[in-house]
Parts: C-alpha cells; structure tokens; sequence
DNA sequence: CGAATTTGACCCGCGC
DNA sequence: GCGCGGGTCAAATTCG
C-alpha cells in the first residue's frame, strides 16, 4: 500500500500513515491488516499552507486525521469552489498496475466535463450487475481481477453510523468485521444505473469514528442539496465521490496529531463543491489564512452545525497544535 | 402496498 | 484443498 503511494506522496511517512494527495483505488486495501488513504481539503490551519492532506491508518495501530476537525476550515472549504481536477501524474506501471481504471475514470457529471462514463467504468459496472443477478455471484474472466471501482474512505467523529451525504442509499447487506464488535454496512445508491457504493463501518480503535469508503461514480446529480455540504472529489477520477452534509451530521474530524509535518503540493484538491452545486456561502476571495481565522462569523454561518457539535469538539484546533 | 431493512446463505479471493 | 473473512444476494420482515 505505502509503496503503491510512494511516486505521488507529497508528505512524509509516519507511524499513523502517510501524507499523500494520492485518492486511493483498488489497492485501497479492504479490512485486513491496513486501512489506509488520504484525502484533501483547502484548510489553512496548516502550516504555511491553505490545503492539506489527510491521512489515517486504521487496523495498523494509529489514526492520524486532519483538520476537518476546525469547523470554520468545514465551511470554508465548503463555500471555496476549486478547478476543475488535472489527471493525476502519470505513476510508473511498475507501482500502479491497474491504475487504468482509474486514469481513464469518467468525471461525474457533476464537475466541468462532460461524463464519458461508457469508457470503462459505469457501463462495465452494469454489466457486471446484470450478471450478477443472472448468476448470483460476480464472475470475472479468468485470469482477469474483478474490476473495482475507485475508493474512497474517510472517517468522521459521529454518532450516526449512516451520515447523510445528499444521496439516498439502499443497505443491501451487514456483516460483522473481525476484531470489532461494530458491523459493517453496505450501502448501494438507490438512484438507477448509479452503481455507487458505500461502505460504513465504526473504528474498533476509537468507536466515535465511523469510516465511510465509496466506491464508484454517480452518474447523477445528489437528489439532495443541503445547506452545507463537502463534495469530495476523487483526485484519480475527477469525480464526485461524496457530499457530505455538515450541517445535518454534525460531521466532525479529528484533529491531526500535533508537530507532524504536513507538506502540500499545490491542488489538486478533490474536495470541492464546484460552481455546479448550490453553494451555501458565496465563495470566499481566496483561501489564504483569514478566511478561516473567524470563527464568530463562522458561529453565526454555521446553522445546525453549532447545535449538534459540542463545544468541546469546537475548540479551536490551535489549541491542540500548541499543546 | 411499495420501499427499505434485516439476515442467513452463498460465492470469491487469499493465505496457509 | 481447506478455512476464513469480505462482499453480495435475495427472501423475509419491517416501516412509512
């Protein structure tokens, strides 16, 4: 896993994971022994930098999150609209072996371009499906690995286990995860033709965060626009992966641990919400420090973000830097 | 009554 | 080959 990451890490190794503007895929390991990924936010509160990574590492020992945790760094990066993604450089074949799925990933139909997603990913899935269903169980060719989607897992301090994320979701199945008295659930986007999935499941280590992975691409807009919202864009795929709702989950991350480097390659972020969407703040000017450094008007912006969060958990992250 | 959830069974991949 | 764990199916059940 780490190795898969190395030509793209863009921060520094550590015991809790690894700092990487790399979206995870198929080698995004499922259960077992790791559970690692990354993902991206324009967030200031990081050194000398407006955006960041995100990392964590689960099942191995640590969880490092980032800044999610700073809900003016939510709102911020809620209402900060962001290019359109760049592919992703080129990795060597030698360490991404089937990354072609993901390279040649359709955008959603959400970002600027227009979805192709006949290529090689939505339409396979159908397939896929039909044969499921034909014969009950996936049947790849022989010789040829079932092709996944790309993934994308993060974690949120909740106490809901299912966050509303502005797509509707079908549970389609449970089972119990080794070494966790909590379940996993799978999820299937109820919308037609969306083969998107969702995976959620609670952390053995810290039972508050629950880990959410998608899988795949909606070919379609969220049926849902809350007020506020992280769109989460797969940095591989150039595709809405997520649309968390802030607002209604009181989502929450963890803070990152202190003193870790953080470094940061300038954007592609793959968190966004792009001019598309229904914004719930006119942009910010830009995401240099001050535009996360109020946080009354960001009391006074938040709506149900500042019922449902604790003023525990609202504490400013500085503090947790500091000390 | 349709949609959503639950849950046991089944299949697959992987490690031993 | 076998066992284990992950992932999915689908009938039964519950919910709105």
């Amino acid at each position: 896993m780490e190795k898969k990451f190395e030509d793209s890490l863009m921060g520094s190794a550590t015991s809790t994971g690894i700092y990487s503007q790399t979206v995870f895929s198929d080698e995004f390991p499922v259960g077992g022994s790791g559970f690692s990924g990354v993902f991206d936010l324009p967030c200031d509160d990081h050194k000398a930098s407006c955006c960041s990574s995100s990392s964590f590492d689960l099942f191995g020992g640590g969880i490092g999150f980032h800044d999610f945790y700073n809900p003016s760094s939510i709102f911020d990066l809620l209402s900060t609209t962001v290019p359109p993604l760049q592919p992703p450089l080129s990795s060597p074949s030698s360490t991404v072996p089937e990354s072609s799925e993901v390279l040649n990933a359709p955008p959603t139909p959400n970002s600027s371009s227009v979805s192709n997603s006949s290529s090689n990913e939505a339409a396979p899935i159908e397939e896929v499906d039909k044969n499921a269903k034909t014969s009950k169980v996936l049947k790849p060719k022989k010789n040829q690995k079932k092709q996944r989607e790309p993934r994308f897992a993060f974690m949120t301090k909740s106490d809901i286990d299912h966050l509303d994320d502005g797509y509707r979701w079908r549970k389609y199945g449970q089972k119990t995860v080794k070494n966790s008295p909590y379940p996993r659930s799978y999820y299937r986007c109820t919308t037609s033709q969306c083969g998107v999935k969702k995976r959620v499941e609670r952390s053995s280590s810290d039972h508050s965060i629950v880990i959410t992975t998608y899988e795949g691409q909606h070919t379609h807009q969220s049926p849902v626009m809350p007020r506020g919202s992280i769109r989460i864009l797969s940095e591989s795929t150039n595709c809405l992966v997520a649309d968390h709702d802030v607002a209604t989950t009181g989502i929450l991350f963890q803070h990152n641990i202190p003193g870790q480097p953080f470094m940061y390659n300038p954007p592609q972020p793959f968190l966004t919400n792009e001019s598309s969407f229904l914004s719930p703040r006119p942009p910010p000017p830009s995401l240099s420090p001050p535009l996360l450094s109020s946080r009354a008007s960001l009391l006074q912006d938040n709506g149900l973000l500042q019922d449902l969060v604790p003023l525990q958990v609202r504490k400013e992250p500085k503090d947790e830097q500091n000390g």
